[in-house]
DNA sequence: ACAGTGACAACAT
DNA sequence: TATGTTGCCACTG
């Protein structure tokens, strides 16, 4: 694995298809590292500079183990991560929920994670 | 080298 | 159930 954890992290979040959705937690764990929720956390903070590189990461689909939407700071953040997830056709309640049972995504194969992390 | 940081998650009250 | 507290990890200056 010649990646940073962060290219990683991103890899993976560009593999969940539109109108799915999944935890920080769930990716760690397809990483390998089932404690560093916090790190991919850190890791799409970091797309906020911006960055022709990272433009196809959508982070908006990434919330919290328990189905909310997890951005901090302006208020306005968590409505863009609403709007943006409404617009690919996933329900956002008022309370920024999200139904797992509907909208969580399977995730990666293992072959596919190993063939990532080797990129 | 090292302490501080944060878009988390698990556990304990 | 609902808060509050405690680990955690990768990255940064």
């Amino acid at each position: 694995m010649s990646k940073s954890f962060f290219e990683q992290v991103y890899g993976v979040v560009r593999r969940i298809p539109k109108g799915k959705v999944t935890s920080y937690g769930r990716v760690a764990a397809m990483l390998g590292a089932p404690r560093a929720a916090r790190a991919v956390g850190y890791a799409l903070h970091g797309l906020r500079i911006k960055d022709q590189r990272y433009d196809d990461v959508p982070w908006q689909r990434v919330i919290n183990h328990a189905g909310f939407i997890s951005i901090r700071g302006a208020p306005n953040s968590k409505h863009k991560q609403a709007e943006l997830l409404r617009d690919e056709g996933v329900a956002v309640g008022d309370d920024f929920k999200i139904d797992l049972n509907i909208f969580l995504w399977a995730g990666l194969e293992l072959p596919e994670i190993n063939r990532m992390m080797r990129d």
